[in-house]
DNA sequence: TTTCATGGTGTACATATGATTAGGTGAACA
DNA sequence: TGTTCACCTAATCATATGTACACCATGAAA
């Protein structure tokens, strides 16, 4: 599942059995417990690979503290899905913390709109850089509709640059709303909605993209 | 955010500090962690939470072992988005792996059909009972686009008992597929599509559901 | 009043766990 | 042939970490 050529298939196997183990546990397993599943009679032969794949930056961990690992997976290796082979025990791990509602409609303060900010001041300062710090938003509003976002759905965003044609999460003169970006060359970037009895939102001061919209979660 | 009447306060703030923590750092805390973090001057004053959050059964842990939690969640805070007062540290964790792909269309044999249930056995097998065992499956088809279910999509499954009107991941003689389930009450169970070109799939033989829908996933 | 749960401080202990050093084997390679 | 490297055994060490015991204070319940 790894296609990270430059490692070894022990080192892959020991990375996947690593990760699987966290699935499974709901925690990192220690040496020890790696040494078991291999059956290695001394504690040194994991240590060793666990170098050569922190070497490699497969993995991150904290010197001197037990059962701190971080993964590095290779940036979406959902790729290609159909001609990957589907091993035994794929596991594509998504961890999303819902923090609110945001408007797709007219634009609208957040619900709790303090917290947004708030809260996503903490994940830049949080511990690792690495991990994955998307979250949800609740959708209110069909200003969306004709991109398959309907009211109460929530979508995952990640916080990062956007491009022209993104669906972003955006601070348009200070309210909240769920849009499309349109920025196009050498002119002012705008928010369009996605359902025609909307107008085009051009901002008068700010245009804060907060992040991008990956992914659409509706309950069923 | 923990509706648990019967924890204190004190209870509910190292609960959260300490989720808070897993999804921050991407490991558990140590008990010397949360000492810190409340400035207690010894680590007993963790130890005695720590022994009434398990009592509650709000937590679990493996004795002995490093940084190795398990929280337990009262099923579902999610109830009453709007009524419940969105904490500063709010995070709902999702986890899902994506296994395969489940035809939407006309039943058919899963892409990598061993896997599926393989790995649902080893599901089964998990150490911990209480973590959320769901997984997802990509959408083949246009079977369910009335229920705005399409293909590429991905459906999150969680294994359960399912009821009638449950969209549902079913084995049906044999092969997987993706539909509603039909279960009145003295008749034999069988499947809808929801797409008026599809017909009822009534079972010459086995009728197994695997798992129900809970959501969809659309990346945008 | 007594009892019990809550919420602590302080000290000490046992061990789970990460880390190190020394050495061995076999395959690839120039 | 010697060198390197992936891979492993063996024994040992240092400490991170869970746990226990003694003790104190407060407030609610029996």
């Amino acid at each position: 599942m790894y296609t990270m050529k430059e490692l070894t298939a022990r080192q892959i196997e020991m990375l996947d059995f690593i990760s699987d183990y966290e699935w499974r546990q709901g925690f990192w397993p220690s040496i020890r417990n790696i040494q078991v599943q291999f059956n290695y009679k001394s504690t040194n032969a994991v240590m060793g690979h666990l170098r050569a794949l922190e070497r490699k930056g497969a993995l991150e961990r904290i010197p001197g503290q037990a059962r701190t690992f971080k993964i590095n997976r290779p940036d979406q290796p959902q790729a290609a899905f159909e001609e990957r082979e589907i091993p035994d025990n794929a596991s594509e791990v998504v961890e999303i913390p819902v923090y609110g509602a945001i408007a797709a409609g007219y634009p609208d303060r957040v619900e709790s709109s303090g917290a947004i900010s708030k809260l996503q001041v903490d994940i830049q300062n949080a511990g690792f850089s690495n991990r994955k710090q998307s979250f949800a938003l609740e959708v209110r509003g069909d200003s969306m509709i004709d991109a398959e976002i309907y009211d109460g759905d929530r979508i995952i965003i990640e916080p990062r640059e956007a491009r022209d044609g993104d669906i972003v999460a955006a601070l348009i003169d200070g309210e909240v709303t769920l849009k499309r970006l349109i920025q196009k060359a050498g002119e002012h970037p705008y928010l369009k909605a996605e359902n025609k009895n909307y107008p085009e939102l051009h901002p008068l001061n700010d245009l804060e993209v907060q992040g991008v919209a990956k992914a659409v979660v509706r309950a069923l």
